[in-house]
DNA sequence: CGGCGTTATGTTTACCATGACATAACGCTT
DNA sequence: AAGCGTTATGTCATGGTAAACATAACGCCG
């Protein structure tokens, strides 16, 4: 019995930034911003991601609400019905988080490892 | 207009500890520890801590179920009705978090600035 | 003009986590 | 045996988030 299992622990964190006591970006908001990138419509975005339409247009309206940006040029309508890509503003922002993200789980393992090795 | 208000974007984060997908400590947990420890009794811990007994209790089970380990020791009757207070796995685990997590937010605000700068 | 694929919303449902109640069990103490 | 304060659970209400549905609007194009 007992701590057996306690050895098996993960460490696990999370980083977002916040606007006013908001959360307004984070891991999931940038795969998002990345994937509209990358498809170049919010319909395929969303089915790539596996969430509904509905989901993820709700997400995008807040986060830019919040953050008081367009995130997102939209085009309903027109050839192939239309389109979105990231405005110089949302690339930049995503660029600057993941920059910020990167290394944070490296630090946070080497921290735990430090104190639970042996 | 623009980015006026995304100079004040904050970072955030949040470390917490898994174990086999599923989160079984954080700042939390050891909050709720730590006020069981000093209070000596689930009753007043979860006063103190401003939540329902029936929830204080049902998540320091799950907790406990999850890492298979007994963390705090209670008892039911006796003088003074009874009581609790950590097990010494309790206490180590509770300070073994709070090493861990120690400093995290330094470093995570570190970064940001180092990006966010200018 | 009618069709097509995309964006734009309102409405409704489902779900899950939390909290509120209610009760029982426990074991010293008197 | 009765009382007291604490732990131990089951049940029910609830609130807030996310998904599911259902339409409408848009604008090029044949």
């Amino acid at each position: 019995m007992s701590a057996k299992r306690m050895n098996k622990l993960k460490p696990k964190s999370k980083v977002w930034f916040e606007l006013g006591g908001e959360p307004v970006f984070g891991d999931g908001k940038a795969r998002l911003l990345r994937c509209i990138e990358k498809t170049g419509s919010l319909t395929e975005a969303a089915e790539a991601l596996g969430m509904s339409y509905r989901g993820l247009w709700g997400r995008l309206g807040q986060m830019e609400r919040r953050l008081g940006v367009k995130l997102v040029a939209r085009k309903a309508g027109g050839r192939g019905g239309g389109g979105s890509q990231l405005t110089p503003t949302g690339r930049k922002l995503v660029e600057q988080y993941e920059q910020f993200r990167k290394g944070i789980n490296a630090v946070v393992d080497k921290r735990f490892e430090k104190i639970f090795s042996r």
